[in-house]
DNA sequence: TTAGGTGCAAACTTTTTGCCTCCGA
DNA sequence: TCGGAGGCAAAAAGTTTGCACCTAA
């Protein structure tokens, strides 16, 4: 499936293997998944897999610039393609992880290239915050519970 | 020194410390500090501290506001104080944090209350991207080591 | 006396490393 | 045959839990 995979691989001494298009693959098809829950995913089809070799395939995937890794929330960093560009807002109260569009933060990337000369990049932030459900009764419930 | 935690702490029924005074004091000195290192911090000024303490304390100096963590980059969650507030600029080629003032978000921050609904925390974002080293030869070192 | 807090050790989770074997060019 | 890849097990890193003891109210 995966020619240019194929071909990427080839050009530096490496080969394309079943375990590297099922992982990839996964990561397309999950979005947003944690390596455990990619190698659940390959395991379907190759239960064989080794979680070893999911770690080791994502870290290659990365390092070509196929897959890209974010630490949503606490512990399990989730990966995604690029072709998967949103921003995430996640609630640090829920754990709720609303998308927005990358466009929303165009004006902010700007500010940041021309005053810091940093090129954020668009497809993966994490912004953390309060999501509207949490944020609403917010006021209210902090002081009620805190008394 | 803390009469206010010492007060808060009393009307939960719960005890003011030297640990807790003694971990809170680093985590305000050390900023951005994981909890091995706040361990370390602690443990000069009282070596029998355990990290275990350290632990307990961090989750209870955030449930009552006190602290806040982030994950920056990979493993380590880094803690520090409300008042440490700014904007982190992580580069994910070189791991370097960029700080900047939380007003350069505060577009950002109304756009997003008025269209999701969504609180931004201004104190406590971790935005990745490339650092100016990182970004101004990217172009060319990406295109040198691809081939 | 009672309950909270701590230290210590062990358990647990997640990720990495070492080593050996297998397999394709 | 040579070196890249993968599987397995052990190690490492980070965090949590169980438990006994100590101490302030």
């Amino acid at each position: 499936m995966d020619t240019s995979l194929r071909h990427t691989l080839h050009k530096r001494g490496m080969r394309m293997t079943p375990q590297r298009q099922l992982v990839l693959d996964a990561v397309r098809e999950l979005q947003h998944a944690t390596p455990e829950r990619i190698c659940g995913h390959v395991q379907r089809v190759a239960p064989a897999v080794n979680i070893t070799t999911v770690y080791r395939t994502l870290d290659l995937l990365e390092g070509l610039d196929l897959v890209r890794h974010t630490h949503l929330g606490h512990g399990a960093p989730s990966y995604s393609t690029r072709a998967h560009e949103h921003v995430h807002l996640v609630c640090h109260h829920c754990g709720d992880v609303t998308e927005v569009p990358p466009e929303e933060l165009t004006d902010l990337i700007e500010r940041m290239q021309e005053r810091f000369g940093f090129v954020l990049d668009p497809s993966h932030l994490a912004l953390s915050g309060r999501c509207r459900a949490c944020a609403e009764p917010a006021g209210a419930a902090v002081e009620a519970s805190g008394s």
